[in-house]
DNA sequence: GTGAAAGCGCTAACAC
DNA sequence: GTGTTAGCGCTTTCAC
């Protein structure tokens, strides 16, 4: 099965291949009826352009990375659809990897795709700071690079899409405050992930604005796994810490403790109200329902590439940052 | 940021390109010398080779094009896992489509597909039939297409990966005889999904060989959603359907009936067992944890690009197909 | 053991 | 308005 390539179209047109260049391109130095000569044929033939080379051509690989911590989770799922949506119509393909949570393999994964020659990377870190050196030395080589959710500390300068943690996180706590709740656990996750830091930071604003704060409520995990949501539980229960409801940093700690709440017969809503930040189908699958703060995901995906392409089109285009709003969503489990 | 070309060795080097490229391939008929020459320069220089101007060369595009039918269940992300695992280091990109769950979709991907000069395209279908003319072409045309999961009827023959539907339907199904159940609904997905046909055959032997058969036990739902399981259980109930346990197509949907079971009151699984199909990572998230025909997703992922690389090597392979091993988990849905 | 040259499919100066 | 030519980066005959 031959592919039709303009060669084949010039014999049998006995036109120059630029000719047909030309008319496929709709340049205007070509007749009216040759382009239409040009055209027919094409589609006679079934012609279809070949990519690689025009990549070769245009010196784009015409491929963009994707680094992402899990795809277990819908977040990731939802934020690609996104990059999809945007890039696909233009002809880039990806190469997506996960990282686990796992700075090395998000290593191992920079350099993999470094070696796909992609024309630029997206990335949702796992733990900041751990490869910042990489990331640099990534843009340095001239190979753009955009963040996502996770980003990097602020002593590297980069392009990035972004909600605001803290001040979501305020408001859902200022949320359950208003509901009655007064002992309001926080799960923040492992302190190396900024967002976690950042919503922390949100979560201690609004309890000492009412004067609830109490250090104990604040527990941080290791991981980000269903695992470590129910462990954080236990441990609070352990410590005889009290409480009435939780905030999460994510959907996934979140429903880890609503699992180990329900496995202890501890009643959602009723005993412990749960709130989390992701904003994931997730919310919605488990039971309870969970109240969530809820990123655009797929319009984040959409930014990202927004940007993206921004810096393939112009290597020297600033920087820049792209904050979008997010919305708290009230559920079961918090009603 | 110029990227390092054979060219720029050649000068650096003052030995011709095809030399440099010899030397970088391991060719023979090269002098040891001048290969460790070459290869310092190489590694001094920072030359990584044009991925696109090999394939220009070699007449592919490296692209392999995946189509699913969607990406909120951690279904497809797993079978990708293993689809990445086998490719990316040999240098295959992926295009990744979803065509949720709707065969006018699943049209557009696989002519988008077309268009990006895919290599080859891995497919789980939405459902059956809608598009086997358009399967046909594809492969007429050489490009190679592999099935998993849900495959076309048998009118056609592909290359496929599998599991047993209808035997591993019966094992479940007879669980919950064994545990006791006597009444138990199937609720089988649509049936233009021809999986759903063979679990729903593999629902109705067990049922039958234990004289316990009863019509009114199978509901076929119009979609995949959770919104579908929910439903179902709904009519059921309003039909006034006795049943003490579920056994449904997906965890999707089984989760979506958990949720409405639930919501009215009915415990899990003390009132009605729960168990289902699929094996994603949902059937643990979910309380009560859910049995489940657990499908070995990965290993299906990477057994797909097998068949692919296979059919891209040698396009007149013969299809084949791999059936693989699934395993039924036990979890609280049904103990 | 090494070099020169052609060619993968396409576009874009440069002619005419 | 059309044709000729060179070249993107690489491999691979074909010479020597």
């Amino acid at each position: 099965m031959k592919r039709i390539t303009i060669k084949d179209l010039s014999k049998f047109l006995s036109l120059s291949t630029s000719t047909i260049s030309r008319a496929l391109l709709n340049d205007k130095n070509v007749n009216l009826e040759t382009r239409k000569r040009v055209l027919d044929a094409a589609d006679q033939l079934g012609y279809k352009p070949n990519l690689t080379a025009l990549n070769l051509k245009s010196g784009q690989s015409k491929t963009i990375g994707i680094v992402v911590p899990e795809m277990i989770t819908p977040f990731s799922a939802k934020v690609l659809e996104g990059i999809q949506n945007a890039l696909y119509p233009l002809g880039y393909r990806l190469v997506i990897t996960q990282s686990d949570e796992n700075p090395v393999i998000e290593r191992k994964n920079l350099q993999l795709l470094e070696d796909f020659n992609v024309d630029g990377i997206i990335i949702n870190l796992c733990h900041e700071t751990y490869n910042n050196d990489l990331y640099q030395q990534i843009m340095d080589q001239g190979t753009p690079l955009v963040f996502f959710d996770r980003i990097p500390g602020k002593s590297l300068d980069v392009s990035k899409v972004i909600v605001d943690d803290s001040i979501n996180s305020s408001l859902m706590v200022e949320y359950l405050i208003k509901t009655g709740r007064k002992r309001i656990a926080h799960i923040m996750g492992p302190q190396t992930i900024r967002n976690a830091v950042e919503r922390a930071n949100g979560y201690k604003r609004i309890m000492t604005k009412y004067n609830i704060f109490d250090e104990n409520l604040i527990i941080s995990t290791e991981g980000m796994s269903f695992g470590h949501g129910k462990e954080a539980v236990q441990q609070l229960l352990e410590r005889e810490v009290k409480f009435d409801s939780i905030f999460a940093f994510s959907d996934t700690l979140a429903i880890g403790a609503m699992n180990f709440l329900l496995e202890n017969n501890i009643k959602i809503p009723g005993d412990v109200a749960v709130a989390s930040f992701s904003g994931t189908e997730l919310s919605s699958i488990v039971y309870p329902q969970l109240t969530s703060v809820q990123q655009p995901l797929k319009s984040m995906g959409e930014a990202a590439a927004g940007l993206m392409l921004e810096k393939i089109k112009d290597s020297s285009a600033p920087n820049r940052t792209v904050l979008m709003d997010a919305e708290l969503v009230y559920r079961a489990s918090t009603l």
